[in-house]
DNA sequence: GTCTTATACATAGGTATCTTATGGGTTGTT
DNA sequence: AACAACCCATAAGATACCTATGTATAAGAC
C-alpha cells in the first residue's frame, strides 16, 4: 500500500537534477537512476521530464554538456554543473526548506489562528 | 531579501485549504487570510488560484458550500470539510511528508549513491 | 538465434494548476 | 471623496509535469 513511486510535485525536479550532478557528472539516464535509487524508488523521473529539465537547465547556464563514454562503453551526453549552477542549488535548497517549514506551520498547527 | 511571500508550488494548495476548513467553516477570503497569517506571511494564496480551487474541492465532494453571514455582516459563501475531506486531508498530509521525506534524501546526503 | 530487459536519447501532445489581469460590488476609515 | 480592506468569480497565459512514441545498442534469458 505504500511506496510505488509518486508523481512529482512541479517544480521540484529541477533541484533534484542540480543536486544529484553536485557530486560528479552524469548522463541524463544516470541522474534519473541516481534519483531513484537514493529517494529508495520513490522519485521516479519520467524521461519525457527529464530530458527537457536537463535543456532547461543547460540553456539557463546552470549545467554545461559534453558528449562522453559510460561505464559501460555507450555514447551518452554527460551534465556537469556550473559554479552559477552550484550557486542555483543552494538558493533552491534554501527556497525548498523555507516552503517545507511553511507548509508545516500550516498543517501541523495544533490551533487555528483566532482559536 | 527573505520572505515577501513564496509563489505556490502546485498541488500544495488542496491540503492547505483542507487544513485550514478542518478547524472551522470559512469564507474563501477567509481560507486565504488564515493561510496567509499561519505561515507568517510566507504563503499567499491568490484570487486566481483561490476560488477555482474551492470549486475543485467541492465538485470532488470534499467541501460542501452554503452562504451565510460574516462576523462583519456580510454576504459570504462559506465552505465545510465533509467527512469525505477529512480522509483526503489526512491522505494528503501523509502524501505530503512522504514527498517531504523523499526530497530530502536526495538533497542532504552526503555521499552519492555510490561514493 | 531470437526475445526481452536495460541502457541511452529525444520530442509531441495532453493535462493540471498556478499567476496575472479583469470585472463586479460592499463596508469602514481617513 | 478617496482608498483600503473585504468578498466573489472568470479568462488568458505560462509552466512543467505525464503519457506515448520513436530510434538505437548491449546484455542476458531461453
Amino acid at each position: 500500500m505504500t511506496n510505488p513511486s509518486m508523481k512529482l510535485i512541479r517544480g521540484t525536479l529541477d533541484v533534484l537534477i542540480l543536486k544529484t550532478l553536485s557530486w560528479t557528472p552524469l548522463h541524463g539516464y544516470g541522474v534519473s537512476k541516481s534519483i531513484r535509487e537514493s529517494s529508495a524508488e520513490l522519485l521516479q523521473v519520467e524521461e519525457g521530464a527529464l530530458y527537457p529539465a536537463l535543456k532547461r537547465l543547460e540553456a539557463r547556464g546552470w549545467l554545461e554538456a559534453y558528449w562522453g563514454e559510460t561505464e559501460t562503453h555507450r555514447e551518452a551526453k554527460f551534465y556537469r554543473l556550473t559554479s552559477a549552477g552550484r550557486k542555483q542549488l543552494q538558493a533552491e535548497v534554501t527556497a525548498w526548506q523555507r516552503y517545507v517549514d511553511a507548509m508545516a506551520s500550516v498543517l501541523y498547527r495544533e490551533q487555528p489562528v483566532n482559536g
